[in-house]
DNA sequence: AGGTTGACAAAGG
DNA sequence: GCCTTTGCCAACC
């Protein structure tokens, strides 16, 4: 591994600290681990389908759940963020402006 | 080694 | 604001 650990043990670091009740965008994960928003969806999708992470909490730049190409993963996704109380609205949107994550070195 | 494929994003129309 | 293009880069043939 390199001496940070590999690109998706970043990744997967980072999504472990978004908190309950909040939402970070792939764009956001990308700039904070150093590679591009579609490396940060599959390495999402490589995660097993029991897994520690907090995965429901990312979502794409408008604030939606992205779909997958199969299963219904995608549902469970919006169940467990409606679950720790985040709103969307009758487009299936969350507004960003009041769910999003800010990082800080410090959380 | 080269082409294809994504749980994306920003820009253009 | 929606839809289409373009850029992106790691993984997998």
């Amino acid at each position: 591994m390199g001496k940070q650990g590999s690109l998706y043990q970043r990744i997967y670091a980072l999504v472990q600290r978004i908190p309950t009740g909040r939402v970070a965008t792939y764009g956001q994960l990308a700039r904070l681990t150093g590679t591009t928003p579609r490396v940060v969806g599959f390495a999402l999708a490589a995660l097993p389908a029991a897994n520690d992470l907090p995965w429901q909490r990312v979502v794409n730049s408008y604030g939606m759940v992205s779909r997958r190409r199969d299963g219904e993963r995608d549902q469970l996704q919006r169940a467990l963020l409606e679950n720790e109380g985040v709103n969307f609205d009758s487009r299936g949107r969350i507004d960003l402006s009041d769910y999003s994550w800010r990082f800080a070195e410090d959380d």
